[in-house]
DNA sequence: TACCAGGCAACTT
DNA sequence: AAGTTGCATGGT
């Protein structure tokens, strides 16, 4: 299908996902207990399920019924710097992903980095997931459920690499476990969103707002790391206390997608 | 060797 | 309310 405002070397280090792996041709990507191939040439993009769910849900994860185009010309303008990261990030999209990944994903993701968080994700996957589907010669899990994850002590999840958040991980898997629902959070507005995430042991306002923009698709979340941070101050004239409020005023709608055209900038000119 | 990485909770003032 | 500190672990 044609495809347009969507580049998938891009999206795979955007840093919203951490299960997206580099294959022969294009990228394996896995989502909850789904599996895709997902290959580009250009503005001919090609998914190809690995699992028996709906390829609308595919369509669904990509965002591609939502007109990227529009929504940039409203953001175009306004800073020197984000129309440079825009330009610079042309296929970068907001993904739809699941609420309860990203609570996992993004407490492990808390001081810590790229590289290893996606490591510890696979290991958590790997360990725990259930086998979905084999592909040139490597197995891939879904990422596991609170069942999955029943039995599991806080050694465990030190096991996969995550260090001193152990204790979160487990907290949290206990208390789903016992009824708490991560999904009734959808029918939240933004406010009572936000302040049932931040009552997780692990998740604070940063983790919250990863959580927020990515897992439950409020598209004005805006989180703010040390990288974003250095980026307000040096190139948006935000003074240190005024950042918590910046994103309101400035992008009122689409500060999540803004915020992820300036982190991936920062991603690749780093190199 | 220190310091940093998509910060947070607990503690002190 | 606001500021400080310890924290697992791998990379540079």
């Amino acid at each position: 299908m044609k495809v347009s405002y969507l580049n998938i070397d891009q999206l795979a280090v955007s840093g919203q996902t951490f299960r997206w792996y580099s294959v022969s041709e294009g990228y394996l990507v896995v989502h909850k207990d789904q599996a895709m191939h997902i290959r580009q040439d250009g503005s001919d993009l090609d998914i190809k399920a690995l699992t028996e769910g709906p390829i609308e849900a595919w369509h669904d994860y990509l965002d591609l019924q939502r007109d990227y185009k529009a929504i940039r010309s409203r953001l175009y303008g306004k800073n020197t710097y984000l129309d440079a990261a825009m330009t610079c990030g042309q296929g970068i999209r907001l993904l739809n992903q699941d609420a309860y990944e990203m609570v996992i994903t993004f407490m492990i993701s808390a001081n810590n980095n790229m590289k290893r968080i996606k490591d510890s994700v696979f290991k958590l996957c790997q360990g725990y997931g259930k086998l979905i589907c084999h592909f040139e010669g490597k197995d891939y899990y879904s990422f596991p459920s609170i069942y999955d994850l029943r039995a599991l002590e806080i050694k465990d999840y030190r096991a996969c690499g995550v260090g001193y958040r152990d204790k979160y991980l487990y907290e949290f898997v206990q208390e789903a476990l016992g009824g708490l629902d991560v999904d009734a959070f959808h029918a939240y507005d933004d406010e009572d969103l936000k302040t049932a995430l931040m009552k997780i042991k692990g998740i604070g306002e940063k983790v919250a707002n990863c959580v927020l923009l990515f897992g439950y698709h409020r598209r004005h979340g805006f989180p703010i790391d040390t990288w974003i941070k250095k980026v307000l101050v040096g190139h948006f004239n935000v003074q240190e206390k005024d950042l918590k409020d910046f994103s309101k005023t400035f992008f009122p709608e689409e500060g999540g997608l803004a915020q992820q055209y300036l982190f991936y900038y920062g991603a690749v000119e780093k190199k």
